[in-house]
RNA sequence: GCUCCGGUGGUGUAGCCCGGCCAAGCAUUAGGGGCUCUCAACCCCUCGACCCGGGUUCAAAUCCCGGCCGGAGCACCA
């Protein structure tokens, strides 16, 4: 090889698959995390930090948290508690301990009391649009410099209940005069009373927000490195003041960039009120970014994985495209998918001359993997796609494909023989379906539905990613006695 | 408005830190051809990019300055 054709092997080396880039400061094993709200499945979107993560755990060793983080009662779907872990592996993503932050109220109180007696917290309870008005300005609240036993008299009273909701917030100190008004000051538990949490009910009425909780488990876990979305930034910058304050070790954070996804739902809010409506079938709707949509349209995760890696971590915006998911979908999909025919908008025609015909149709047209076949008697008839049997002229000689060849005549054909060389002297090619076809309804991502049949022996790879020949790539299922099938990309 | 982040073909990415081998690589898409009993796969070819302007330098996609453009955040959401 090496003397015949050494170029060859050139363009092999050229052709080096891609890699993430290392992380940076990585001393031993990496200790990192996924933190997702329990508001719904998870999206396509949020699969990149879980790839991510997940990949360089792999790489480094170490350990991969899964961090629900279900502080805000207003937005949580109970399903969701279970739904991520089955999505996460589904994806392939390796999660070694899962941690739910309504577990964890105590260690976030102690810290808080903590940070008050350190001077650096306060208990606003000046309302909320003055309170920012005032940061705005730079200048503090009242309470702001109270003295530290009032502070924690405050902080009692609020775990109490005897403040109402919106009466009065715990403040995490920062500079009120730091040149970005996103840094200043920022509120760190609230009082929530009139709404039940799904998960632990009444039994808190104090929550904490986002930085406060992220902050403190960021550094209980042990995380060495911390990949988010740069919409993060400020909060990481907020996070900062805390891992000052305590003197923790901070993580090494690394902000990627924003993604853009044209045509895709992905608004868990939207989904969650599109399914009650009825426009959505669920969760799993082919219309959706979800990836319990693209699972059952036959999108591959390591498809997904791939794609992802590709990405990479780079802080730049991009737009999603189709288009590559697809192409790595294609390239795992189209070796092992069984050909099938289906036929939509079908038209009947008979096939006069012949009394039987016998179909021998390859499963593959590479791999290895035997024949559908199919014995079609007396009246021969089958489906053929209407407007392209209209589209042929009378007289005109065409291939059934994997069957024989047929002179157009009106609504019939004429048996024209089995000689496969007219297709060398440019017949054309078209597909068809056996009489005793099933009825199948194909539903594409863009919701619409296309109806047809499908050759009998397809409901052998019902759960299965099949290509219909000259159509695309679809998983089958079935549905009230008919073939339905998911388009997953041509 | 303020504070950050970033700008390589339609899309994604490599190169940028440590200037030259970059008249910019790879993948995908689009167009064309070949092969094939699929409009798939495979093979070949083609179109297509360093945001702009200065500066430094023998030499800049790579370094410096300015501008332009895009994005994010500025919640008692995450």
């Amino acid at each position: 090889m090496e003397k015949i054709a050494p170029e060859l092997l050139e363009r092999k080396k050229k052709e080096e698959k891609k890699e993430l880039e290392d992380l940076p400061d990585v001393h031993g094993e990496v200790r990192m995390r996924l933190a997702p709200s329990p508001s719904g499945p998870m999206h396509l979107g949020q699969s990149r930090m879980a790839i991510l993560n997940d990949e360089y755990v792999k790489r480094y060793g170490g350990k991969l948290f899964l961090r629900i983080e279900d502080t805000n009662p207003h937005n949580i779907l109970p399903e969701a508690y279970d739904m991520i872990p089955e999505d996460l592996e589904w994806l392939g993503v390796k999660v070694h301990e899962i941690v739910i932050q309504t577990d964890r109220f105590e260690i976030y109180y102690d810290y808080a009391r903590k940070l008050l007696e350190m001077g650096k917290a306060y208990i606003t309870t000046v309302p909320a649009d003055e309170w920012r008005k005032l940061k705005n300005e730079g200048k503090p609240t009242v309470d702001r410099e109270l003295p530290v036993e009032e502070q924690l008299e405050r902080w009692d009273k609020m775990l109490n209940g005897d403040y109402e909701e919106g009466e009065a917030v715990y403040v995490v100190k920062t500079d009120l005069n730091h040149p970005n008004p996103a840094i200043r000051d920022w509120a760190a538990f609230r009082i929530v009373k009139e709404v039940e949490h799904p998960r632990v009910g009444n039994k808190y009425i104090v929550y904490p927000l986002m930085n406060f909780s992220v902050a403190v488990d960021d550094h209980e876990l042990g995380l060495t490195h911390v990949l988010r979305g740069k919409d993060h930034l400020n909060n990481t910058y907020r996070q900062e003041y805390m891992f000052d304050y305590f003197g923790w070790k901070k993580p090494v954070y690394i902000h990627y960039g924003w993604v853009t996804m044209k045509d895709t739902i992905l608004k868990t809010s939207l989904i969650k009120e599109g399914i009650k409506k009825g426009e959505f079938t669920g969760w799993d709707d082919p219309r959706l970014g979800t990836l319990r949509a693209l699972a059952k349209r036959g999108i591959q995760p390591e498809a997904i994985r791939k794609y992802w890696i590709e990405v990479g971590l780079k802080s730049v915006d991009i737009e999603f495209s189709w288009d590559n998911l697809y192409a790595y979908n294609r390239e795992i999909v189209d070796p092992i998918a069984k050909r099938y025919f289906f036929v939509w908008n079908p038209k009947k025609i008979e096939i006069k001359g012949v009394e039987r015909l016998e179909a021998k149709a390859p499963y593959h047209p590479s791999e290895d993997m035997g024949f559908r076949e199919y014995k079609l008697e007396k009246p021969v008839r089958v489906f053929v796609v209407k407007e392209e049997w209209d589209s042929l002229k009378d007289g005109q000689i065409i291939r059934l494909k994997d069957l024989c060849n047929v002179e157009k005549k009106g609504d019939d054909g004429i048996y024209a023989g089995n000689d496969v060389s007219i297709i060398k002297r440019g017949a054309k090619i078209i597909h068809w379906c056996p009489e005793n076809s099933m009825a199948a309804e194909i539903r594409m991502p863009d919701g619409t539905l296309m109806n047809g049949v499908a050759e009998p022996l397809v409901e052998e790879s019902i759960g299965k990613v099949v290509q219909f020949e000259r159509f695309g790539f679809c998983k089958i299922y079935r549905e009230a006695g008919k073939i339905v099938g998911y388009f997953t990309h041509r």
